[in-house]
DNA sequence: GACGAATGCGAGGAATGCCTCATATTTGGA
DNA sequence: TCCAAATATGAGGCATTCCTCGCATTCGTC
């Protein structure tokens, strides 16, 4: 619907505000009135491109979990072409989930923990997962230093450890342990469970 | 304030009746008055025992916190107290997380992913999971099959892996894989991290 | 510069849900 | 039995927020 730049200019605005007023006063706080007022932009306009609020809510998480996995992906499309080391790879594919976890942690945990989110967006953010798992498992049959039985499996466990311990880690970090201190654990644990003899 | 006899089976059942509407409804769509009426007692006998709706979803999220965690470190006490091998330790550990999450999994799930619990009750949930991680660093210590350079961490890594995998396949169950695969896998994992050489 | 289409405006209608309060009923003890 | 305290009732006030709609402004094009 908007085809001049002007337009694209405002729902970009529009978003934009969202994901600060989202973040800073929560799901339930963020009117679209205050939305509308943050984007320098009246309710009007807001209506126009975005039916409703959750619909703009869908819009920012849809893009969040789009570009987090691209990226997430890619790297691992390269670790497909290089074939390095496997703690290596664990150690990348780690870090990247802590990055991409890193970028707006408050938005990101207002929009995955708080908001209620359509079930449609929750059921594509587990798709996206299980793409994930897919490659992974791929990448764990090619991979020579990687002996395991069940890769679908394994893959699974390793993409939710992986992605849930990170998630945990960003948005509540527990004093007394740093992000290398978990790192460190995640990959060894990970690398001893995919190198083990006899699975 | 609740002294007769009575008012303590009004609070009960308003209880039971928000569970189940929170469950079926999820968090937005539930109303105060939609509770009462569930629950058989007029709007104004629910604002006589709790200030307002978010009042009925803390004590009902601090009840399952508190029970849930309750069952788990009662099994960690008998752990303990038996040592069995370690292998046995952490399925049983799996299980129980097992359990605790298929009780009541919706509720659980409008509880903690959907609602905007207030940060005090997020809080005392962190500080369980330390609490229980604090226990497994004293198990992992005192075990002879266990070999860990740092415990905390370590700990810290198990609770949460266990945690949010089971919570993750329990809530949204991927096809092609069931519970003991998954339970078999994980322990696995675990067990290899635990009793690895060199650290 | 002039005209139609695209975009922007914001006061206020409509709906909803939280919660109060004046009143009614029940309970337990004297 | 009777009374004061405890408990229960539910219509409706109040505040909030979502969203519409009629009109103003800007843009691109001829």
């Amino acid at each position: 619907m908007p085809t001049q730049q002007r337009s694209k200019a405002t729902v970009e605005a529009i978003l934009a505000a969202a994901a600060q007023v989202f973040r800073r006063h929560g799901y339930a706080a963020t009117t679209t009135d205050r939305i509308a007022q943050r984007a320098g932009v009246s309710v009007g306009s807001l209506y126009q491109y975005f039916p409703n609020k959750d619909a703009i809510l869908v819009t920012l998480a849809e893009r969040h979990i789009d570009a987090g996995f691209a990226l997430v992906r890619l790297l691992l499309r390269e670790a497909l072409a290089e074939t390095p080391p496997l703690a290596a790879m664990l150690r990348r594919f780690v870090l990247a989930m802590i990055v991409l976890h890193e970028h707006e942690p408050e938005l990101h945990r207002v929009l995955f923990e708080e908001a209620p989110l359509p079930s449609h967006v929750r059921r594509r953010l587990r798709e996206r997962e299980n793409e994930l798992a897919s490659e992974v498992s791929r990448l764990l049959e090619a991979h020579p230093e990687a002996c395991v039985r069940s890769p679908d499996v394994t893959a699974y466990v390793i993409v939710h450890t992986v992605d849930s311990l990170v998630h945990s880690f960003v948005l509540h970090p527990p004093k007394d342990i740093d992000a290398d201190m978990m790192t460190n654990e995640a990959v060894r644990m990970l690398l001893r469970h995919l190198t083990a003899e006899g699975s």
